[in-house]
RNA sequence: GCGCCCGUAGCUCAGUCGGAUAGAGCACGAGCCUUCUAAGCUUGGGGUCGCAGGUUCGAAUCCUGCCGGGCGCGCCA
């Protein structure tokens, strides 16, 4: 448990000790009381809202509900102050000897640090990149991709049982768009002249090699074919090859998935229907005619037909959406509804990273047992040393997510894929990111984590052993604050997992580098003042343990984020 | 036309289920290298939190309207 998540309970302690007293009110909602670090450091060491969400409940105001409140988190063994202030805040300054205690279970837990039950073994699926398996992945896909791992990671690390999927599109006519691409490479194989690309071809040459290997399998028994003899054949081996690459690319990021569902396969399955059926039989499915969509240009043909709609209004949304065409066929919403139902059926929690909207379905196949979370991940802008980098859409003057990651390392591109709001667009500068300068988060936070390794390697010169316990009494109040700022790493993990929001883990270790950073250079102006001081064991192993806990923060916090910790900069 | 997101320092952005004197980096000004890597640190100035109402003991945060910007809006995939 949190040194937060303690002081919560014995706060909640201290509560219901004054319920039979007639001070607090036993139905009164607890659910916004909290403790947390204060604003200001100077305030104190924790800060507690109790008195200010509880005093109309108590019906009184919150100084005097505070002073009843105070006395008693006093009392408390590690508590040296517990003042009450402004509208209404209960301060309270806890014993060195408390954060030392923290100090050392960071030590002590080492990798564990921070990890904690709050998702209580809930299960969460996470779906993210689930790019059409038409080709590699571009830089677009960099972001949901870096962005869903990581929450996966996060929430792993809360206690929720994490499935990581991949939804491939695999039934639509992109795909047999791709097959007709790749025949025409294996034709070229068999050293046919095929000449420039068709519009409207998939025109890259990652199909070539996969042509060449149907021509050596099959020769040239399907080159002179009607489509419908090799349709079929094609498709699934372009699909396959397309996964691989992606796979490899996603790789390149260090991604792996659990599960790649294929939609081609729901379809086969008949999930579609049962799908269906059970909205009808809640009465949620009619069959009616939608109006001619806003967006659709005025020269466009539209003609109105009746479909199998899904009262999606009657949840949220702002129309009702087709699950059936005409002929019987499943719209690409119907087969994303019962694609969302299947996995609702084996999760408490569904994450969507990417654009969905299928809110109002899993609602209604779900009764409301399974929320959805859509996470919809905005642009990033490509630089070079302040120019935009310009991607048009023909071809090949794409950047990949390959390129990218060639070009400034795995680490750096998560790392910057998370220095914002995943709802905020974010601008990304070739030159800019492999910087090594104050104004690059990556190398900052990796900087101090090098600098906690060198520390290392030199107590080990001067003969530190580290096996010695460390007097934790040595350590001053400048030391001190950086426990505590250390100290919130468990409560950051769990608001990024609970709101899932990961970029506050890069902010979180941006601070924390900042924080150790500064106590570093204590050490420039007085030698008396460096984590190692000559010919004063006791100090230097206190400073150092210090240190290493601040190192396996950075290192936790970079794992969440999927990013590795340097021991040493080059 | 409708929906979602955003509007915070000159620039790029954080801001804890509403809380105390609104923060960081860059840029600008002033300091700090015979060093445990100065690839860094210290420090100063700089704000009508888009505008106007409302809810509240308390609003950058919640609600309503307006202004400005981004994204999305097929029975396609």
């Amino acid at each position: 448990m949190s040194l937060y998540a303690r002081y919560a309970a014995l706060l909640d302690g201290v509560l219901d000790e004054l319920v039979p007293e007639g001070v607090v009110p036993a139905e009164a909602e607890r659910r916004a009381v909290a403790v947390e670090p204060p604003r200001d450091t100077a305030h104190g060491d924790l800060a507690i809202n109790a008195a200010m969400v509880l005093a109309k409940a108590a019906r009184t105001n919150p100084r005097a509900l505070a002073g009843e409140i105070a006395p008693r988190l006093e009392a408390l063994p590690e508590v040296t102050s517990a003042e009450i202030a402004g509208p209404g805040f209960i301060n309270l300054k806890l014993s060195p000897d408390a954060w030392r205690t923290e100090l050392d279970t960071i030590v002590r837990q080492a990798g564990a640090y921070g990890r904690s039950d709050i998702g209580s073994g809930e299960r969460v699926n996470v779906e993210y990149v689930s790019a059409n398996p038409t080709g590699p992945l571009h830089v677009g896909h960099c972001r949901g991709a870096v962005v869903g791992d990581s929450l996966a990671n996060l929430l792993a690390a809360a206690g929720y049982q994490v499935v990581r999927e991949y939804y491939v599109n695999d039934a639509g006519a992109q795909v047999d768009t791709l097959a007709r691409s790749l025949h025409l490479r294996y034709r070229e194989a068999l050293g046919e002249g095929i000449g420039e690309i068709p519009e409207g071809l998939y025109p890259g040459d990652y199909l070539v090699p996969v042509g060449a290997a149907l021509a050596e399998e099959f020769g040239d028994c399907f080159a002179g074919e009607d489509e419908d003899v090799w349709l079929e054949l094609f498709r699934s081996r372009a699909i396959s090859a397309m996964l691989d690459l992606i796979r490899h690319d996603l790789a390149l990021l260090g991604i792996r998935h659990d599960r790649f569902a294929s939609e081609a396969e729901l379809q086969r399955s008949g999930a579609a229907d049962e799908a269906l059926e059970v909205l009808r039989n809640k009465s949620l499915v009619y069959q009616g005619v939608l109006e001619r969509p806003k967006s659709l240009d005025p020269l466009d043909d539209w003609a109105p037909e009746e479909l199998t709609l899904f009262r999606s209004t009657q949840f949220g949304d702002d129309q009702d959406r087709p699950m059936q065409r005409p002929d019987g066929r499943w719209t690409y919403f119907g087969t994303d509804a019962a694609y969302h139902w299947q996995k609702a059926r084996e999760a408490d929690h569904l994450v969507n990273i990417w654009v969905k909207r299928v809110q109002a379905a899993v609602r209604a196949l779900t009764d409301g047992r399974v929320d959805l979370d859509v996470k919809l991940v905005q642009m990033v802008r490509l630089f070079r040393a302040g120019e935009p980098v310009k991607m048009s859409k023909r071809s090949s003057s794409f950047v990949t997510l390959a390129d990218v990651v060639r070009e400034v390392g795995k680490d750096v591109v998560r790392f910057m894929m998370l220095t914002r709001r995943a709802d905020a667009p974010l601008d990304f500068d070739f030159a800019h990111v492999v910087e090594a300068s104050q104004e690059n988060p990556v190398f900052y936070v990796q900087y101090a984590h090098a600098r906690i390794s060198s520390l290392g390697r030199k107590a080990a010169e001067a003969g530190l052993s580290l096996d010695a316990r460390a007097d934790l009494g040595l350590l001053d109040e400048e030391e001190l604050a950086l426990v505590k700022l250390a100290a919130q790493y468990p409560r950051t993990v769990e608001a990024a997992a609970t709101t899932h929001e990961p970029h506050r883990i890069a902010f979180y270790l941006y601070d924390l580098a900042a924080a150790f950073h500064a106590l570093w250079h204590r050490g420039n102006d007085d030698p008396a003042r460096r984590f190692i001081v000559e010919n004063n064991p006791q100090l230097s192993r206190a400073r150092l343990e210090l240190a290493l806990a601040i190192g396996q923060i950075i290192r936790s916090g970079l794992a969440l984020m999927g990013v590795a910790a340097t021991e040493e900069m080059r």
